[in-house]
DNA sequence: GCTGGGGCGTCTACATTGTAGGCTAGAGTG
DNA sequence: CACTCTAGCCTACAATGTAGACGCCCCAGC
């Protein structure tokens, strides 16, 4: 069988804003890319739970670093998704993607 | 009973299989669409259960209709998506959208 | 350098969603 | 009528989503 599990919601969610962020994904950042991205709001709690889940399942990995932009001196998280996260996200957004073709004229109507 | 933002990852799959198949969607119809285009394994229970917990949200509505294309002569759901089910699927799609924005170089690669 | 405030990350606890497999009932078949 | 087949139900549990309290460390003010 292949690797049939597929990601959460909110963990692809989590992978699409640190990807966003590129080399700057500090946590923080993170977290607000997703806030106003989706238009939602993002608890510290649900933020970094998801954050350690994905960790341990290896989808994610992260290093301490010093933020540039920031008269804050400590270090902080920087994180960035793995290969293997990478290749959940893609195989997520195939199975999303083969089930939402051909339905552009009813989803798009509003 | 918290009217919870955005569909589950399974539930949207649900809900696109369905619009899918059109006038078509009969249970088993539904769910073999998930399998061949999600490629994955559907357990009825997994199926069935997702599919009761969406009708009591009000996102999908059933009625009982003879098949055309069988020789049973017995009565199955055909299952339709409601006003409120396709709102939800649009927002998660929206959000989801607006998180892979720009990032088609780094999700196409293989 | 002690202390208070605020941002960063953890922990606990619970709600919601995902999943499998056994069970039941009713229709077809002999 | 038993005998099979299968759509849909029920139970049970695992995984994911979520919030808020808590603790720690850095900086500013004393």
């Amino acid at each position: 069988m292949s690797p049939n599990q597929f990601l959460g919601e909110f963990e692809q969610m989590v992978l699409l804003a640190i990807l966003q962020r590129r080399d700057e994904a500090f946590a923080l950042e993170v977290r607000r890319e997703i806030e106003s991205r989706a238009e939602r709001t993002v608890s510290r709690g649900a933020f970094y739970t998801t954050l350690q889940r994905m960790e341990e399942k290896g989808y994610v990995a992260w290093s301490e670093d010093e933020p540039t932009d920031r008269h804050r001196s400590g270090m902080l998280r920087r994180y960035e998704v793995t290969a293997e996260g990478l290749g959940a996200l893609r195989a997520s957004r195939d199975a999303f993607r083969a089930l939402s073709r051909g339905l552009d004229d009813v989803l798009e109507a509003s």
